[in-house]
DNA sequence: TATTGTTATACTCTATAACTATA
DNA sequence: TATAGTTATAGAGTATAACAATA
């Protein structure tokens, strides 16, 4: 096994995954991304944009432009935070709600589909695994030039 | 275990490799998908621009908007196929093959990186399960409406 | 001084549809 | 008829830098 494989295998897995689920949410006028989104404010109810950036994660000028095109479709309502005037919280509307309900369920197939492939414990040693990988990239290192 | 945690640990961990990556090759011009073009031309020799589509996988436009914008570049060359004249094929040229090196060189700590952060066992184990959903997600499957 | 967000800007990737040339 | 590629076009995500407002 070459080294490169890991990578490749994680690349090839995930673009399968971004694709199929592009297709699935195209019907109801919403990307695999913008979903992720949704997926945020539905978790965390009123969170600011910084913090939507942190949790994607994605970069603050992305989240503030997937934000105003999800705004002006009347999923996603921005407001003042209540004590930092600088900040801006974001949180679904009704219709926000409603659509993420949809595409949950919509992409419930797909979630299963992935999960069926393997077995129950395979499901979580695969999990665990994909974590280990993603704690290793995320771990802030020095510069060596 | 909720269901999408699978998904959503495939996808921040896809995420990290690809900022990692596309950061470590931003000095040399390079994206992380250039780079996958790159790899697939020097693992595959000539091929048509179809064959480099279905192998990155990407779509036959994409690949050409990027062969495009990398033999501008002067690192890949195009030519007509030699018996199929609707066919173009993509070879590097030298210019591309040194970057090509370059490149494995400067992504090699993130390879490097990802493997040690898991026993050997445990990186084989990861890249089965990761094939494992791949195939499943790119299943041709009956639409169900 | 540091942080949050905005704006302007640019590049890349993605993908569909209509088209030409060739098989 | 089907396939390979091109072109036009559009949308979406990404990110940097300069900036204003606020902490």
């Amino acid at each position: 096994m070459t080294e490169s494989e890991l990578p490749m295998a994680l690349r090839a897995t995930y673009l399968a995954l971004h694709r199929r689920t592009d297709a699935r949410f195209a019907p109801y006028g919403v990307t695999a991304d913008q979903f992720v989104l949704l997926a945020t404010l539905a978790r965390r109810g009123t969170p600011t944009q910084r913090e939507i950036a942190r949790h994607m994660p994605s970069d603050p000028s992305t989240v503030r432009a997937m934000l105003a095109l999800l705004e002006e479709r009347g999923l996603v309502q921005r407001d003042r935070h209540p004590t930092d005037l600088r900040a801006r919280t974001a949180t679904l509307t009704t219709a926000g709600k409603r659509k993420f309900q949809q595409l949950m369920k919509a992409g419930e197939p797909i979630r299963a589909e992935m999960v069926d492939s393997l077995q129950p414990n395979e499901v979580e040693m695969l999990v665990k695994l994909l974590r280990k990988v993603a704690a290793s990239l995320n771990t802030e290192r020095v510069s060596v030039g």
